[in-house]
Formats: C-alpha cells, structure tokens, sequence
DNA sequence: CTCAATGCAAAGTATTTGCACGCTC
DNA sequence: GAGCGTGCAAATACTTTGCATTGAG
C-alpha cells in the first residue's frame, strides 16, 4: 500500500467513513495522473476502468481526499475545479498558456516571503495563497508572432483585461 | 461628461455599437460603487434606479465596460465573478478575510518584479496576473481567538486545502 | 429604415442534493 | 443489522443564448 493510501485510510477509519472499492479506484486513478485534472477528467478516466461508477462519486472523493490533505483544489479560469497531488507536493504557483494551455509551476522563496511580509504588514493571518500568472509560453510566442504577420491587415486583437477565473 | 464616459462613447462609437439610456446608466451606478461588484449586485443596484434594466443587459454591459478598459474581471472563489473599476486604478492584489469577507487591496513593486523576473525565466509573455492571499484579518482575529477558547473541550477545525476560486 | 440592443425565457455549464437501494463494518 | 456510500435524476447557481420587439443612428 502506498503512503497515500494508508493516509486516505487512516482518515476514512478516524471519521468513522467506509472503504470501499470506488473509492479505491478513485484515489489509485488520481495518484497515477500527475495532471491537474477536473473532477470530469478524472470522471472520464475511472470511467474506463469501472464504468458503473458515477460522476456524483468522483465529486464527492476529490472532496474527501482534499480534506485528507491528498489532493489540492485549484481554479485556473475556465469556471471549473481543478485537483492537482498535495502530498509532498511543495506549494507552487502556476504559469497558464493562453494560446496552448500549458501550465508551467514554480516556485521562488522570495514571493513567498514578500507576500508573508505584505501580510504581516496588515496584521492578516495568512490560511493560503494563490498566484496566477496568465501569459503565452515560450513555445507559443514563436506561432502567435507567425500569426500577427499573416494579420498584417487585420484588426489587432482585442486585450480584455481579466483578473481571476 | 466624466472621462470614464467620453472612453466609453468613444468605445461604442469605434466599435459600431449604440448609445443606450440602459448603459449609460449602469456605468453611471457602476462608476458610483467602488466596489468590487458581482453582476446581480450591480444588477440590483441599476434596479433601484431603473426597474425595467434586465439582467441580461447589466451581464452584456460588465463585458463591454471591460473590453472599453473601464472594468476588470476578477474572481475571488465564491463562483461568482467580480467587476472592479480598471479606469485610473492600478493593478493591485487582494487579501481575502475568510471570516467576515472583507477585502485588502495591496500593491508591491517588489511583488511584480519576481513576477516578472520568474516569467522571464520560463521565456513566458505575460498577459496578467493574480495574487490572492485568503487568511483572517486583523478584526477578525481577535473574534476567532474568542471562539476557539470556548471551542476548548470541541474538535480542532479542519484545514482544507484549497487553492484558486 | 436598418441593424444593434433589450428583456424575457430557455439553454448551457459545473456542481450539489434527495432518495431508494446496496454494501461495509 | 445500522448507517454510510452509491448512482441516478432533479435541483441549484451562475452565465450565456435565441428570439421577437424596441429603439438609436
């Protein structure tokens, strides 16, 4: 049994919740996904594995395993949940791609510690954070200059200013 | 005619579009609220003033006050999305009181510079960004410290993780 | 007069809930 | 066996869309 599932088992055992076999399933088809997979994406994906299991259960897991401490839930922009892995897996931050989608994580101590400075500044007691960065990755700068070329005559893009999902 | 006004007629005009006694007015209500307004908040407002305004109307006018550079999306994580002014009102970040939901606007020059420094790392353009600190707020703190001495004998509360809207 | 804007209702999404049956403990 | 878990369908919440009518240019 891997460390998760014996954390995912020790937490359904101390509030008195039941194994059972989806459950299982879920947790298992979560762990092997390194992605940050919707609630459906995850859905589809057990689907292919145990196809009587219903959409409704897999919301409820991801529920259960965020309290766990397993999972992690994280809104990029398109008004759907996300989860990605928590369990040893360090806070980040993410760099979404507009163009490709990509999501780029990473990590610098130095945000960190100016955002608990900022915070401190206001005497608010930080409980989590979230920092988003919205942009086009270095892959996709290359076609996007491509494509302004070919565009030449056209109407520049509109730039709808958007902060948030 | 206040400046946000010429910007947004000289929007509409640029654009093809009309000049509505609804839209003038719900600029008009949302110029007047400095606050960060969901839809049917700003919705209810119009209302007030005018209640034949659909909410159709404000939904459609918030997305063009935003393409007009007069708005600016945001989403805190309640679902719903926000509109604060973008007119004349620097880009800044937000602190969340997760107890009485009150909202610190904050700025750091330092902040952005990681930021940018980071995208740069990646070859990453960046369009936008977000940093959202949830925690407690000082007013707040007092009070949760109250409850959690009369919380004594009870369970501890439970973290869940959760990051994103 | 033409075409965009409006407001209603209906349709979409994403998620949550009620409930009868089934399965852990 | 008692009570939680499951899966379906229905409900909910927010937002978008279709369409006939109204109104600006």
């Amino acid at each position: 049994m891997t460390e998760e599932q014996e954390i995912f088992h020790r937490y359904i055992q101390k509030s008195g919740l039941k194994h059972t076999a989806q459950r299982d399933l879920i947790l298992d088809v979560f762990l092997r996904t390194e992605k940050h997979l919707s609630s459906e994406d995850l859905y589809r994906l057990v689907q292919k594995e145990d196809p009587n299991i219903g959409q409704t259960t897999v919301y409820r897991t991801l529920k259960l395993l965020t309290e766990a401490g397993l999972a992690r839930e994280v809104r990029f922009g398109d008004g759907r949940t996300h989860y990605e892995h928590n369990y040893k897996h360090q806070h980040h931050d993410h760099m979404i791609c507009m163009e490709c989608g990509e999501i780029i994580e990473f990590y610098s101590a130095e945000l960190e510690a100016i955002q608990e400075a900022m915070a401190a500044k206001h005497r608010f007691e930080v409980k989590q954070h979230l920092l988003r960065i919205l942009g086009v990755c270095a892959k996709c700068r290359r076609e996007v200059r491509e494509r302004d070329k070919q565009e030449m005559a056209g109407q520049p893009h509109v730039q709808v200013a958007t902060v948030g999902e």
